[in-house]
DNA sequence: TTGATATATTCATAGATTGGAATATATGAA
DNA sequence: TTCATATATTCCAATCTATGAATATATCAA
């Protein structure tokens, strides 16, 4: 298969961003995908630049989404092409020798936060690092049974 | 080993321009390494861009330049982190799979040029495609004896 | 020294990228 | 319908990036 430069170097670039490559290595960490609550609350980034990032991601086809009530769930696409199995060792090795770990720690925290599999909250659930969240206090808010 | 951010970022950034892929393809072919006139025709880029993005490659620890006497030879670093291997498989993977095919043959054509291994031309002794230079004629130069 | 030449840098500028703030959209529940 | 909320988008300003053109630097040869 011959890839286009254009899909080549837009699959780097996409990498070349740090909130992108912690996205990346997230949602190789969970492979059935993340929603962008989840995300936001992972990195510690506004929901609207997670959400930008994401779609810089879908964008190079490094990711996948889907929707599932108000949630969209994002993922790493499957590779389809021997390039894609090496970015993806290369995100494996970021992963594995970063402080991406931090990232991933606060992500599966907010995995265990899920019902029946599925997210239930939207974000502000996690303790602020950066004390972006005005007031400092956590929002309290009842898990929607479904 | 722990990678910076920083670092790790810098990596794919400087994968993520054509150019600069196309320098990795070229140099991932010519392991002990290249000189700017050289890539300067295999790519068929201007010697001042090439010369700025080999920069940036360097920067990025990427590659690694040599002076031997007025030719400047950039060749790739050794790996010397698992995530340089993984770099390396997806450049390699770049190279089988697209058109830097093309580079890579100019880029042979002219290591022909060379005198015991050596390059011993400037720039502009190949066809161009794209009619960059005035006049179009090749121009005809001696080849220096040492 | 002077001249030729391989490479690097500077300058200027067009275009792209980033991210905060605000707003819009979409879905589900009541 | 109306409200709540998860996500996306728009607007805007600041910053970064890419590149042509011109120039500077470095090396070698004579």
């Amino acid at each position: 298969m011959n890839l286009a430069w254009h899909d080549v170097d837009d699959l780097f670039a996409a990498l070349g961003d740090r909130i992108r490559l912690r996205l990346a290595c997230c949602l190789l960490a969970v492979p059935t995908g993340a929603c962008v609550c989840e995300l936001v609350d992972a990195l510690d980034e506004s929901q609207p630049n997670v959400s930008r990032h994401l779609k810089v991601l879908k964008a190079a086809r490094l990711v996948e989404e889907r929707r599932e009530g108000r949630w969209m769930y994002y993922r790493l696409c499957q590779p389809d092409h021997p390039l894609l199995d090496s970015i993806r060792a290369c995100i494996a090795t970021v992963c594995r020798c970063s402080d991406v770990q931090e990232d991933v720690r606060r992500l599966r925290t907010r995995l265990d936060l899920r019902r029946d599999g599925k997210c239930v909250f939207g974000t502000a659930m996690m303790p602020s690092r950066s004390g972006r969240r005005k007031g400092g206090e956590r929002r309290v808010r009842l898990p929607l049974v479904h």
